[in-house]
DNA sequence: CAAGTGTACTGTGTATTATAGTACACGTAG
DNA sequence: CTACGTGTACTATAATACACAGTACACTTG
């Protein structure tokens, strides 16, 4: 009820931490994630908002989930989606377009993809 | 009043299409945007949605709006400003990640970056 | 003055987000 | 079997963002 000034909705932040746990190692596949209403006690969430995150994850085949056990982090399968290509290309293209306008250079949008190359997994 | 699924809204929509335009050199720098009731017309869109979107490239020191003579396209700065420095960081990082999650090597990412570099002004 | 410009309002309607609360089906440990 | 924890599916409420409609005002220019 309180709803305060919010940029990114809260279960897309949840996923967003989520993948990133995964992708540096810290959740490893196979592991159990806590459960809807644990979660929702460590991010200090409501349960619904939680399963939100855990509903949408099992819809990219990040997670699985069973009922009445748990949810649990996926292989990865490493599937080549046009759609997903096409929308990195335009992400890319974004992030090149402000890039031009804050006068920095390729050399450095190649170096952070090298770091975070590798920096993940 | 419609209000169809959208996944952007139509604002930031706009904003996009206006930047990409300058980038790519079809709107010059110092050159007259259509007027917003012009725009409405040209995109089919509300003035008040036409407006919104002026007022936030304003604020983002991509175009100048002067009333009672229009809106023109405002002179690349260059600025580094951390803010957006590190904002750009995050959105590589997701970029990234999902990259990885699809099989997508750092060479097609590099190859990306190349091209549009190469396409944009 | 008249026309065109950006801007600032007030409404209206809708979708999305987030919470609260309840209930149900399933799996597992006791 | 019972009890507990699991994900899931509801209903309901509230706050926010989005988009449009309409009106009005201050400004610049011809």
């Amino acid at each position: 009820m309180p709803q305060i000034k919010r940029s990114q909705p809260l279960y897309e932040q949840l996923m967003w931490r989520i993948k990133t746990q995964i992708a540096s190692g810290v959740l490893e596949i196979g592991e159990k994630l806590p459960s809807v209403r644990e979660m929702a006690l460590i991010e200090g969430l409501n349960p619904n908002t939680v399963a939100k995150a855990y509903k949408a994850l099992e819809a990219q085949n990040v997670i699985e989930t069973v009922t009445g056990k748990g949810t649990f982090v996926r292989e990865n399968e490493g599937i080549v989606d046009d759609k997903l290509l096409s929308q990195l290309h335009l992400q890319m293209t974004e992030v090149v377009i402000e890039a031009k306008r804050a006068a920095i250079d390729a050399e450095q949008l190649h170096k952070w993809i090298e770091e975070l190359y590798g920096e993940i997994s």
